[in-house]
DNA sequence: TAGATTGTTAATCGATTAACAATC
DNA sequence: TAGATTGTTAATCGATTAACAATC
């Protein structure tokens, strides 16, 4: 699929970015669009548009452009949107319910299988397709299912003993809303990070040094 | 208080992550470090250690390293963490109550004063230290009270109005869990966005294309 | 003093932008 | 054919890393 293996990070994360300006467009009924324009409305150089693109094939055509829904497709294929990667939750408080609640795995290449907690109150609940059960379970309910990441929703201090757990059981990609430093420990796992006080603190930096830039 | 004026984004986005483990190393006691052994930790090199830090001045000291507590001191510093900017939220569905509740907004150079609602079942509750209150009430609300930022947390369809309310009552800085594209329209503004789904989008991309890398 | 480690300059590497020939 | 716009190479810019003199 791609032309070149060595592709890098700063390319990858902009992928979402052009997928999310590909669907607004075919949602508006653009058909084609031009590196110029797309770049035009992503405030970023054309330049930069193409190149991206042009690690992965060309997908344009001289004279026309890019075809929008084309375009998008290709996307998703790069990314592999379609596959629909078994996952599960770990955590069902309010990061979890609220993650659970509004994201539409199945449109970002997940489908949520199974949710568990430590909480018994919890136990039976349903969150969106899927039922809360006792993490007691976690080992019967994967070796059942066949399960290939985890979304990690629990506070810091939970998250070690679970991990452990989940990586002897085979589980090595994350997406961890904790601190925990995952790579760190476990180096053949593939973790995304969602760190929002980082954010925040950065939000505080820019309201603090306005006006410098 | 900075040497150079001309910070990279780059640099400024590393700030809280430095933060994180000179705080961990304050709770283990642990009184100095060298840009050496703080890279190892970070994994990042001693190199990008000590001129990311030398962007803003010399905290260290030949032969003996960085003091933990005054580095992280300065730090906090940096990033204005000790002005407890007065915020508010915007939307009190799960992400909002999970934000609010989970984040300590005091640690992160917060303050979050009160929270807004069009579901008028929410109206009276509290969450952490803050009432939920009608956001007919915002204008005054804002108007009585001196708001420096909000946090966002409601779907993007119905963030395009609150927005122009909010920057109508001179709220510019925001932090943005939509997808709405605040810069594009008011580019007086400070935003920092979280992109849940573009980075869910980049954990599957890094499970489809695992050992490619 | 000798050893350690910074602050800083110089070298390298990689990412972005500009330019333009290829081509629809 | 003429105009538009890509794919791609070359030029520029910026970020990271290496090296080392300064100095605690």
């Amino acid at each position: 699929m791609s032309k070149n293996d060595n592709i890098s990070m700063l390319v990858i994360r902009r992928l979402p970015r052009y997928y999310r300006f590909l669907s607004e467009l075919e949602e508006q009924h653009t058909e084609r669009i031009s590196s110029n324009k797309l770049a035009q409305i992503m405030n970023v150089t054309a330049s930069q548009v193409r190149q991206d693109l042009n690690c992965f094939g060309g997908f344009g055509q001289q004279g026309y452009g890019y075809s929008v829904s084309q375009l998008k497709e290709e996307i998703s294929n790069i990314l592999g949107l379609n596959h629909g990667y078994k996952a599960i939750l770990i955590g069902a408080g309010n990061f979890g319910t609220a993650v659970a609640k509004h994201l539409d795995f199945k449109k970002l290449g997940f489908e949520l299988v199974g949710g568990f907690e430590i909480d018994r109150e919890k136990f039976g609940e349903t969150l969106g397709d899927i039922v809360i059960r006792d993490e007691a379970e976690l080992e019967s309910f994967c070796t059942e299912n066949h399960v290939d990441a985890a979304f990690l929703c629990v506070p810091r201090q939970n998250v070690e003993s679970t991990l452990e757990r989940l990586y002897r059981l085979g589980i090595k990609c994350y997406w961890n809303f904790s601190h925990y430093d995952i790579s760190a420990k476990y180096n053949d796992t593939v973790v995304e990070n969602v760190h929002l006080s980082d954010n925040l603190m950065t939000l505080c930096y820019r309201m603090t040094n306005r006006g410098e830039q």
